[in-house]
RNA sequence: GCGCCCGUAGCUCAUCCGGAUAGAGCACCGGCCUUCUAAGCCGGGGGUAACAGGUUCGAAUCCUGUCGGGCGCGCCA
């Protein structure tokens, strides 16, 4: 037997047994794990399927499509059930033979190769430099790290990108609100401006820069305040970002598109497709043509651009960097941009395929404490950061919760929760049964490596069974979860399918038993089961320690 | 008003391209540490899956409507 994938050969088995109990239909075959141990590995419902269009009784399909099948190796039974289910239970040699696989792929084990070697950018974060990244960034960064890992298991070739908006409206006033608490240290009389940011941190910045001086002693020049303070945020989320193990392949400047005159060729590039008009002395998109609800202003009347024209010359500029896909990690309030920006590219008409760029939208961040919603940071002043949070509760923590929701789910984090109860959160639980491990193993002595050769003949218990089925469902969750950009199903795994099962069997049994056979048998279960906790945790980017 | 998303246990959430008895953590009750880590395990209570229809062998899942919530609908980004 070469596949060791146990379910797609069964999954070709039960198609060609179909194809010889019914000549001439095609069906896909569906395998499901059941949730009753009682009703073997897998079940399927083809019979049901196939039934009304063969104009049989879904058991009496059943009945003709088992015996079809006839007898194979791996398969032990094959049994209908209930409405016309086929419920197929392995032999003990084919629900074991992940074991050695694991041990033969190792920290491999879970990759797929859905990418084909092909680049794929996924940018995310990509927060204003105009204060400390805020709860919000903190799950795109941690979402978007994990959804960028999932497609490198399946052998995208990934660039992950950080695209700063580092001009424009809210960049000028930034610099403001710096001037004035510049002006502030120095005890001269200040004005912020009507929308500036008051948090602590302009303060900090103000100081820095009154204590820096730069010959500016006024504090004057604007543009050397703005650098300066742009310069002192890109570095602070820098900071927050390492500290939460997140890492950036490529850094973008939205001012770049214009000192590279990007921007000017892009509106150049939609003036000649002939999609723009001029309007209330504005220049005009009309976007509608391309699926928008409404057309957009491309230029204002006073001259300068909207953030839409830099939006599509940025997302040109990708695809002209042989970037064939994109997914763009964002909170779901920018969902409106989605069909503009598409809609922009498709004005273009340089090529770029529709639907470009992909979008992976997430619903917002609630933070609360005992109850209670938090919206004050004494340091950011309107938001809770980061920063405050990992400090709180701890990066693994963080992270784990961040990813365990499905994107389109608002996010509540009680910071009182996280903490106080940070004994039986759930990434402990799956970080303990990881460090058990270890410790088993430790205490065992032996070579690692040399259990997968072990004979396991000695396996069977419902515990073994289950926690094998479990290990040998990694790569389809994997797979799943890239193309789904969904890692809470990770989450979910590790935890209810991994660590659960482990520490039933580690209560139930021990593993260091006088029995030479039984005992190499059970640890090289054990073992696989721990490479497959380590394989998942470095995909989220969270640690498995080896003790706790 | 229009668009997108959501509504599942007391709380926070899974399950969703239709499958068998709707699951987990927290909280609550009762058991299990001389033995590889009790940050664990076992057992128990707790549900009209917002509501009403429809589709079919079968609906939490798909469709329609109603109600409730979030986000977005700038010559802001």
């Amino acid at each position: 037997m070469h596949s060791p994938d146990s379910k797609s050969r069964l999954a070709g088995l039960v198609r060609d047994a179909v194809t010889k109990a019914f000549p001439g239909t095609e069906v896909a075959i569906e395998l499901d794990r059941p949730k009753n141990a009682e009703h073997g590995d897998f079940a399927t419902n083809v019979a049901l399927q196939l039934a009304k269009r063969v104009g049989r009784k879904p058991r009496d399909a059943a009945q003709a499509i088992v015996e079809a099948l006839g007898r194979v190796d791996e398969i032990e039974r094959a049994d209908i059930a209930g409405p016309g289910f086929i419920n197929f239970t392995f032999s003990r040699a084919a629900r074991f033979a992940v074991v050695p696989l694991v041990h033969r792929v190792g920290a491999a084990f879970g990759r797929g190769e859905a990418g084909e070697g092909r680049k794929m950018m996924v940018e995310f974060v990509s927060a204003n430099p105009t204060g400390p990244l805020h709860v919000g960034h903190g799950r795109q960064a941690a979402l978007g790290d994990a959804i960028a890992s999932l497609l490198e298991w399946q052998d995208w070739k990934i660039t992950r990108e950080f695209y700063y908006n580092d001009s424009g409206n809210q960049i000028a006033n930034l610099a403001l609100s710096v001037q004035a608490r510049i002006r502030e240290a120095r005890g001269v009389a200040a004005e912020m401006p009507k929308d500036g940011y008051h948090g602590e941190y302009i303060r900090e910045i103000g100081r820095e820069y009154a204590a820096a001086h730069f010959g500016d002693a006024s504090g004057e020049n604007l543009e050397q305040i703005r650098k300066f303070a742009v310069a002192y945020l890109r570095n602070e989320q820098d900071i927050d970002l390492r500290a939460f193990g997140v890492d950036f392949d490529s850094y973008f400047l939205e001012s770049s598109l214009y000192t590279d005159g990007k921007v000017e060729e892009t509106v150049r590039l939609l003036e000649k497709a002939g999609h723009t008009y001029e309007s209330e002395g504005a220049l005009w998109l009309r976007t509608t043509d391309f699926g928008d609800d409404k057309d957009r202003v491309m230029r204002k009347s006073d001259g300068t651009f909207t953030y839409f024209v830099p939006d599509v010359a940025y997302h040109l500029d990708k695809y002209r960097r042989g970037f064939a896909d994109v997914l763009n990690v964002q909170g779901s309030d920018h969902h409106s941009t989605v069909s503009r920006v598409r809609a922009g590219l498709q004005a273009l008409g340089v090529g770029v395929p529709q639907g470009y760029p992909g979008y992976a939208l997430h619903k917002m961040v609630k933070v609360v404490r005992a109850g209670e919603e938090v919206k004050m940071s004494k340091r950011a002043g309107d938001y809770v950061t980061v920063r405050d949070l990992v400090d709180e509760v701890g990066r693994d923590a963080v992270r784990y919760f961040f990813l365990m929701r499905t994107l389109e789910t608002e996010l509540v984090f009680d910071i009182e929760l996280a903490k106080s109860q940070s004994d039986e959160n759930p990434v402990y639980y799956v970080q303990y049964a990881h460090a058990r491990l270890c410790s088993v193993l430790r205490e065992w002595g032996g070579d690692v490596a040399s259990l997968a050769n072990a004979d396991l003949s000695p396996l069977g218990s419902a515990y073994e069974v289950a926690l094998a089925q479990s290990l040998a469902d990694f790569p389809e969750v994997m797979a799943h979860a890239a193309a789904e950009s969904a890692p809470h199903l990770i989450t979910y795994y590790l935890h209810d399918d991994v660590a659960a099962r482990l520490h039933t069997y580690y209560n139930a049994e021990r593993f260091l038993v006088d029995d030479e056979a039984v005992k190499l048998a059970r640890l090289a279960l054990v073992a696989a089961a721990r490479q497959v906790l380590a394989n998942g945790l470095a995909v989220l980017g969270v640690s498995a320690p080896e003790r706790m």
